[in-house]
RNA sequence: GGCGGUGUAGCUCAGUUGGCAGAGCAGCGGAAUCAUAAUCCGCGGGUCGGGGGUUCAAGUCCCUCCGCCGCUACCA
């Protein structure tokens, strides 16, 4: 028996969770730590949520409440699903816990006392008007190599050249519009490149590892390592554990990594064994296994490597089974693009079986994997088809023609001879295949048996022996319950709600690996009555989720102000065609008590609009009053009178209704955006 | 720009150290009727992105071009 350490990488708590992160870094970890359960390993699975860093103060201006209730919130979210997908952590934290800012703070002084970590002053960008320093793509400006326009704090988006953000000409906050200036401030790096020398041999040895972290990690020390920098001015966060450090948090990637040790703390705290932990993250026996998206190759590779070997005396990752990415409809997914599919949307009308299978079986292991709906159904209806028909039609057989008695087994022949050895090979090459990280492979393993179950029925022929020849039937239908059974435990890692529905109808609770193969399910047992296992589903099964459905952005914001909208495109914002206006010209319509008729300079042309305006603007408040109009809305009769796009204004929800207006050196037709 | 990945059947994907191109689904034909219109048997189908090279032998190694994707370090 060995001791595994598992960690799936801690989901940012600045939004719900979705398909790609469920197929990259938390369902092939929760299958490998199912299987290693059944074999009776020492195992525990570690996880929580990140809950620091500048997007989530970002999300919580947008949602108008504070970062603790953005965290709040989208933490009850996240584990709320993946706990109904079946994730089955042994403890999921978050990083807001004091027990985790004490040991992160420990683990600073630490670093710092070994001279690990330095502290360095610089120059940066401020805004006054966001109250807040200004991180590299936080600034745009003008390029001082070629003069465009579109430069950022980093790189010139149209040059390509490399920047220094102090360097840019006429600088500008990214978040709002001012014009930031260089401010003093100090920060820590953490020296990486101290570590480099023992890094490069450490990696090396690891050559089991899967090729795209190595090739990642190649590519990363090739270039060398170099001091990073770990601490944000900021106000949320793991404050910096130093004297003159106020204003000073630890930066969200060497904060979260310590995350998996503190919330293994807290499991053990839990279990009334508070230093439990430490045989897990201080014994070289443990196997630290760490599922992450490629994406976070470098954090637990590299640097956590090297934070761990700095620190002393833990446990370096064993293995680190970093997946691709899932692609929806051959497109990465994008939140702000609206292409992800949320959890918590596919479970408001679906079981979560289904989709652990499908993700397990065309999972991003070696490259991307593209998800679609179509396929999903296929996936769904060959699950239904090939294994819920074979253990349906097996225990309904057995309620037919043995009142749902396990019968007695007569004979047994070349053919059950062959199923049984069958399972044990199944059984054991699956085993190989998990124990590498093959998920993928070790799911069409399983599925291949139970096409062979089905083979087995049909040779058998059991509907006809149940006239001819009694033995030969029960014996038929007795070795197809002790496949069913063992099929329930080979398939448990990967759909184990099914299984548990299975082992209720068998009267059979084991998982353990190694039962599957033997004859679990004694005759004589009484059967429990046939259910449908999986439910198969036609095309176009997938409209019941639309977007209105219980989207997790979309609930009620604070003060009765209107929740934020779905998400649109930077493109399909870019269709809106706004334009600053004059209005020369204003009527009462006929029959109407709140529309106006509005005349509007536009520059190059006037426009007719009709507008709510009359309960809010007298006629002699609108003439000549500089407005924002929004041009390209398609035309639409307001009470008999057309309007060529509608006139822009804040309402606050309490009958109060106020005007857009451009400033004052503006002039009609000049674009808005 | 630099680095890395990727391109295999209509679709989604496998293809260890070079050694006769694979699976599932879809399609076509047949068998069967216990079962969720499920199952089982058989068949067809690929210039392995293009071109060049190394080799007795290349999907696999090298060069080059094309397409797509990711990373490029105070972005998480």
């Amino acid at each position: 028996m060995s001791r595994y350490l598992v960690t799936s990488a801690l989901p940012y708590a600045n939004g719900p969770s979705h398909l790609g992160h469920l197929a990259g870094a938390y369902l092939p970890a929760d299958i490998y730590v199912r299987f290693l359960r059944m074999c009776e390993e020492d195992v525990i699975y570690i996880c929580g949520t990140d809950e620091h860093g500048v997007p989530i103060t970002i999300k919580a201006e947008q949602m108008g409440i504070t970062p603790g209730e953005v965290v709040d919130r989208f933490h009850e979210i996240i584990s709320r699903d993946f706990e109904r997908f079946g994730i089955s952590f042994d403890n999921f934290s978050r990083t807001e816990k004091p027990e985790h800012y004490r040991f992160t703070q420990e683990v600073f002084l630490n670093l710092f006392k070994k001279g690990y970590i330095v502290e360095k002053s610089m120059k940066q960008f401020y805004c006054d008007e966001c109250s807040r320093f200004l991180p590299d793509r936080y600034v745009g400006g003008t390029c001082p190599e070629c003069g465009s326009a579109n430069a950022r704090g980093d790189q010139c988006e149209d040059c390509g050249s490399w920047l220094d953000a102090l360097d840019l000409l006429k600088a500008v906050c990214e978040i709002c519009g001012s014009s930031p200036a260089p401010r003093d401030t100090t920060h820590w790096f953490l020296r990486l490149n101290a570590f480099q020398e023992w890094l490069e041999p450490w990696l090396e040895a690891h050559d089991n590892w899967k090729s795209n972290v190595l090739n990642y990690c190649r590519g990363w020390r090739n270039e060398g390592l170099r001091e990073r920098a770990i601490t944000r001015d900021l106000d949320w966060g793991v404050p910096v554990p130093l004297p003159d450090a106020s204003g000073k948090v630890l930066y969200v990637w060497f904060e979260a990594l310590l995350g998996y040790i503190s919330s293994t703390k807290e499991l053990f705290t839990k279990r009334g064994d508070p230093e439990g932990w430490k045989k897990y993250w201080f014994d070289p026996e443990t196997r630290l296994v760490q599922f992450i998206g490629k994406d976070n190759i470098v954090f637990h590779a590299i640097i956590e490597p090297s934070v761990l070997h700095g620190l002393g005396s833990y446990v370096l990752p064993w293995n680190i089974p970093a997946n691709e990415y899932l692609t929806i409809n051959g497109e990465k997914i994008s939140t702000s693009r609206g292409t992800a599919i949320w959890l918590t949307d596919y479970l408001a009308h679906f079981p979560p079986d289904p989709m652990r299978y499908a993700l397990a079986i065309n999972a991003p292991e070696n490259r991307d994997a593209d998800f679609t709906w179509d396929e999903f159904r296929s996936k769904n209806n060959e699950l239904a088809d090939v294994f819920g028909n074979f253990v349906n039609r097996t225990i309904k057989f057995a309620h037919k023609a043995f009142e749902g008695v396990v019968p007695e087994p007569a004979v047994e022949g070349q053919a059950e001879r062959e199923l049984m050895a069958s399972i044990a090979s199944a059984r054991d090459e699956m085993e190989e295949l998990l124990r590498n990280f093959k998920t993928k492979a070790a799911c069409l393993r399983v599925m291949d048996l139970a096409r062979e179950g089905n083979r087995y029925f049909d040779q058998s022929q059991p509907w006809k022996t149940a006239h001819t020849d009694r033995n030969k039937c029960a014996t038929a239908i007795y070795y197809s319950i002790q496949l069913a059974d063992s099929l329930r435990i080979l398939f448990a890692p990967f759909i184990p709600f099914t299984c548990e529905k299975i082992g209720r109808m068998l009267g059979s609770s084991s998982l353990l690996w190694k039962d599957a193969g033997g004859e679990n399910i004694p005759s004589g047992r009484k059967l429990g009555e046939p259910e449908i296992l999986l439910e198969k589903l036609r095309k176009g099964f997938e409209e019941v989720m639309q977007p209105e459905d219980s989207r997790p952005e979309s609930t009620d914001g604070e003060a009765g102000k209107p929740a934020i909208k779905e998400t649109v495109s930077f493109d399909e914002f870019m269709k809106i065609d706004m334009r600053a206006g004059v209005v020369k010209e204003v009527d009462d319509i006929e029959g109407a008590d709140k529309l106006f008729r509005l005349i509007v300079d536009m520059g190059d042309h006037s426009r007719q609009l009709v507008a709510g305006m009359k309960p809010f603007y007298s006629k002699e408040e609108l003439i000549n009053r500089k407005i924002v109009v929004l041009v390209n809305l398609q035309p639409v009769k307001i009470m008999g009178v057309v309007s060529n796009g509608m006139v822009l204004a804040s309402d606050d929800g309490k009958g109060g209704v106020y005007l857009l207006q451009p400033g004052s050196d503006s002039c009609p037709g000049d674009g808005i955006h």
